[in-house]
DNA sequence: ACCTGAACACCGTTCAAGT
DNA sequence: ACCTGAACACCGTTCAAGT
């Protein structure tokens, strides 16, 4: 039999830190960041826990490179030739949609600056704004501003992801936060109160979208 | 000896929410989050960890708690009347600077948006953006923006606050990470290595204000 | 070179028992 | 009513031992 250890290799096949960052993936998204332990992924790799650990540095890592991993098929896919504001939609948009899919991304997204996630939205927002023209003082703004603003979407919807049980839905959720928001105190937040309705009946897209266009209103305001 | 009991009371006085909380920002403060557990703060209070759960539910109430009790100081503090734009200003810095001071906070902001840190920070900006005028609808818009870019600023300070080694300055943060920038490939990262300099000489208060200003103006063009 | 899995040093939280 | 602290059920990470 001198193909057996072949065929074993083939069942079982060998650890690879490409397929301990799809797994991750996969329990992330399906569980949450709490799903996310390095006995879950053992076992699910049907693997010892010490093995991660000669792939990957440490949970930390294996969280951004999954995050990387996302973010870049994004930033791939909305590549294309548009109108320089048109295509920054398309990014801010992808990378909305994408947060909105794995939710985990979007608190991953804060951590080291320098990561290929954050790198990749930098880039091609940036690459944008130079076919928009203007003093490069002025574009080193605008990318801080609709990149933090994307981050703090993100963000913000991670932790929304975080809050809702797995099976109510979007509506349902803002229905209960309008609802706490107009049995706030009157005298105190007169104007919370006055914005539960629209909280309750907007849309996450086009909230999201209406905000990249003040900025790039003010980008265009400013040039 | 009839006092007795009075005076062991007086000397380690009685545990209660106001100091329970009152400890945890001064733990945190002085060692980030991963230095707030438990059994930390009930050293620092000289009591068993299971006091601490008859005055707060969890760890995450405890957190909150205090992030609302430091936005709280701060929306407080800048409160004056000045003209809507310039009051706008002052409640982003001041919630910039608190979040500088405090960098756990801004990991905190993130979560239940209709906690009281959330509340007030959205209370007062939309009473300003009231004062300016213009159509509810866009004031939502305006607000919300705002409010996520805030968020997204709060959120990286935070990150970044976690990852400098506590002894370090900014300014060699900054410059590190410029560095990182300019080794990137250049056919991969043109724009974001041409934006290295900016990144290292950038002042975070300004480039902050600038963004909130950016978000201004298209606030006011759209109007 | 790669993998195993027990062991270590932690966590947050609970709860019988005390005062 | 409030507090104690041991105990429970977890973590991430390490490392001697195997192949």
């Amino acid at each position: 039999m001198p193909k057996k250890t072949h065929r074993i290799a083939r069942r079982t096949e060998a650890l690879s830190r490409e397929r301990i960052v799809a797994a991750a993936i996969d329990i992330l998204d399906a569980g949450g960041e709490g799903a996310l332990t390095v006995r879950a992924l053992a076992g699910r790799l049907a693997t010892g826990s010490g093995a991660i650990y000669w792939h990957v540095a440490d949970k930390n890592e294996l969280l951004a490179a999954a995050a990387d991993e996302v973010i870049a098929r994004v930033i791939t896919a909305v590549a294309g030739s548009k109108e320089p504001q048109e295509a920054i939609r398309a990014i801010a948009l992808g990378v909305f949609d994408a947060i909105d899919a794995h939710p985990w991304v979007g608190s991953q997204l804060f951590r080291e600056p320098w990561r290929p996630a954050t790198l990749e939205i930098i880039e091609s927002v940036s690459g944008q704004l130079h076919a928009l023209g203007g003093p490069r003082a002025a574009q080193f703004n605008s990318v801080t501003a609709l990149l933090h603003y994307i981050l703090g979407v993100a963000g913000q919807n991670a932790a929304n992801a975080r809050l809702v049980a797995p099976g109510t839905d979007r509506s349902a959720f803002l229905g209960s936060v309008a609802a706490r928001w107009t049995a706030l105190d009157p005298a105190k937040y007169p104007f919370v109160r006055q914005m539960a309705a629209q909280l309750r009946d907007h849309d996450d897209r086009e909230q999201f979208l209406a905000g990249v266009d003040l900025i790039l209103a003010g980008i265009a305001a400013v040039r």
